[in-house]
DNA sequence: CAAATAATCTTATGCGCGTAATGAATGATG
DNA sequence: CATCATTCATTACGCGCATAAGATTATTTG
């Protein structure tokens, strides 16, 4: 591969990955929420209840990141922590009736910034968009799947 | 939009940011950067010296992520920071010979690591990534053109 | 079963990037 | 020319995310 094509596509996606987060921040402030902590509300909306070690691996970050948000969220009433009787080493975490609501407002928000966000773009395009990502993410990964 | 295609749209940038992003930084590690570094690098070794106020608008943050990231690029010898003869309030940032040389480095671990990012992806999606992530980026844009 | 290994969470610390507020130099306007 | 608005940079502070190091509980294994 070629030196200006690498460049031009690892720009494009620092860009976008920059623009994106700013946009999504200026949806979330008025719901008095951070960006990142969505991903976190989204998820425990999908799934029900979850232990902090199955977020770090879901929202693709690790513990210590999972530990501070958790405990923010906790501040702010939309999540609950409680010990899992099951494991003494875990923590169990759960949405609240008001994270439940927040998740709801997050959806309708990330309809808009979808839309924002593939404005423009041919529709066989949109089809094929979500897989590309993902699998551009998943070839990304350092991680050893061990 | 439905919201599951949106859900899964934004989850993907999402994953996509955090995932090149720290593959980034496992490559920058042995040449001493932080990422991030690697963009102001870049720019300044494909245009010449800049203000920070032109390195702003190219980077896509804001004018006091420049001012910390220069300063620490000045320490580690990078860069080096002038006052602007023609204008008062400005500082020329130029890079050094030692920021030459990585940048230098930075392009060819950039080929790397946009191999990795498309491997799998079909040849005529490569033709049109770098400018589709580009339409969203600028679709995305909050800021007012003015 | 005892001992080593692994898993879960936490604290401490640092960087990238953001917003808000400030100071200084420039440019525009009455 | 004096004033006012704009531009450039900075300081202070906060959040997301990372790594390194530690404490505690589970699990494996000799």
């Amino acid at each position: 591969m070629n030196l200006e094509y690498a460049d031009a596509l690892n720009q494009a996606i620092r860009l976008l990955s920059l623009r994106h987060r700013a946009r999504a921040a200026q949806l979330l402030a008025p719901l008095g929420l951070h960006v990142g902590q969505e991903a976190l509300l989204l998820e425990l909306d999908r799934t029900g209840p979850r232990i902090q070690a199955q977020l770090s691996e879901a929202l693709g970050c690790e513990p210590p990141s999972v530990t501070l948000m958790t405990r923010k969220l906790e501040t702010s009433g939309h999540i609950e922590r409680t010990p899992d009787p099951t494991d003494k080493r875990a923590t169990v975490v759960a949405l609240t009736d008001s994270g439940k609501a927040v998740a709801e407002q997050i959806r309708q928000l990330w309809v808009t910034l979808a839309e924002e966000t593939v404005r423009d773009l041919p529709a066989e395009m949109l089809e094929q968009l979500p897989g590309i990502l993902h699998t551009m993410s998943t070839n990304v990964n350092g991680k050893p799947p061990a």
